[in-house]
DNA sequence: CGTGTTAGTGTACTAAATACACACAACGGA
DNA sequence: TCCGTTGTGTGTATTTAGTACACTAACACG
């Protein structure tokens, strides 16, 4: 079946950054591509988007199809639509970044044609087309947005010590942040749980565990606070 | 001429949403629609996407076209792909927000069969598609980013006094400012050069003008500082 | 020369950010 | 069972930034 436009269009495509936590640091999900062009390389899970979705629907589905991921956070970066970065044609993709939680996704099945892999943000290999530029651009706005919205918590466990909660955002950010006054300022949000709960099998004084409060924090913004760290 | 493809594909534009200010708050650029769909309504001006231009330089060619703007102040907002947003077809439009001196530009004539005005944000009449909603995103964008870049001098003259400034963001982000607070760190932030000149022709004392300071701008960011108001 | 209108200026108070060090708990191995 | 190792958990003093607030100066106009 073919189709048949007076003006020649753009194919349209999303792509995702997906970045998840374990204990090495910030990875990112690459997929390798199976056919030409750039057969062989890593890139950003992605594809075309159908008539009958929305982008956002475009997005979970490739995810979805590629990685085996569902229910992740996600959100829309940019669109890229520079002449040339798709030697085939004219491509425009709308990117979306991704936040899951490794402890849950176990690193997932390939699907057909093609292999699927975490890899560290930092040890990455050269991607294909231009999706190096992609990932930064996502990386920036993590380190940006995560600071005013509670995104982090997308890539913990759901019980959670302060520790880790610490690491996560010195992780993403890229500084050291310092333990008491890091302490202060969340539990002073009060959008944290205190559990009665303790780490295991640690080979020190197990730490506390805590759970991100939704409530709390849709009350904060209600009441006109604002999340901060 | 007409071109075919194994898939069918979404039609690809561009919205721009534009402000300008001037002594009675902030404005918005719209064109009257000549056709159908939502012929007679208001809309932002926007149009197809050609194959050899790049999505912002769509963007500037359709501003230049339906409105005889030039050198504005742009920058990509969001794309919005919901499927029934255009009675016609799938159409996936990637939007854009400009800034303007209204000073500059006197209202532009009208192109060719549609009309351009520019109305008060908050008086204007309902949109055409889903361009409300597109607008509503575009000034919550300019809100948040205005206290962060210093996008705001792109909506006044090049000489400026420090009470136009601080009407400028009053209006942007829509609360009062404390006059003496606002001078202290606009001026703390030393990238308005003073200048040896003052207003004209007004009824009262006359207040220094300013000029926003490119240069020393980019010498703060590389230091490190941070600009916010 | 008086009135109206906006420009321009400083200080005291409050809140938030930062810098910083040590005792305690839990485990493992000698 | 004692010691070493590792990470948890806690408070205060200082500095910096934010906020609140009111009067005089300059100029135009009638």
């Amino acid at each position: 079946m073919s189709h048949t436009y007076d003006h020649p269009r753009a194919a349209l495509t999303v792509d995702c950054v997906v970045f998840g936590l374990d204990d090495d640091g910030l990875k990112v999900l690459l997929i390798e591509r199976g056919q030409e062009p750039f057969a062989g390389r890593w890139a950003l899970p992605g594809g075309f988007v159908r008539l009958d979705e929305t982008l956002d629907q475009a997005a979970l589905r490739e995810l979805r199809e590629e990685t085996g991921l569902s229910r992740v956070f996600l959100e829309q970066l940019y669109t890229v639509g520079d002449l040339g970065r798709d030697p085939r044609e004219r491509v425009v993709t709308v990117t979306y970044y991704a936040l899951v939680r490794l402890s849950d996704h176990q690193v997932q099945a390939a699907t057909d044609a093609s292999n699927a892999a975490w890899y560290p943000v930092d040890k990455r290999p050269r991607l294909a087309f231009d999706h190096d530029a992609i990932l930064e651009r996502a990386r920036a706005r993590l380190q940006g947005k995560v600071r005013w919205q509670p995104l982090g918590f997308e890539l913990l466990a759901p019980k959670f010590s302060l520790s880790q909660l610490q690491r996560l955002y010195e992780t993403i950010l890229e500084r050291p942040l310092d333990k008491r006054n890091f302490r202060k300022k969340v539990l002073g949000l009060a959008i944290l749980e205190q559990l009665d709960e303790f780490e295991q099998d640690v080979a020190h004084r197990a730490a506390r565990l805590y759970r991100f409060d939704q409530k709390a924090y849709q009350r904060m913004l209600r009441d006109g606070f604002h999340f901060e760290i």
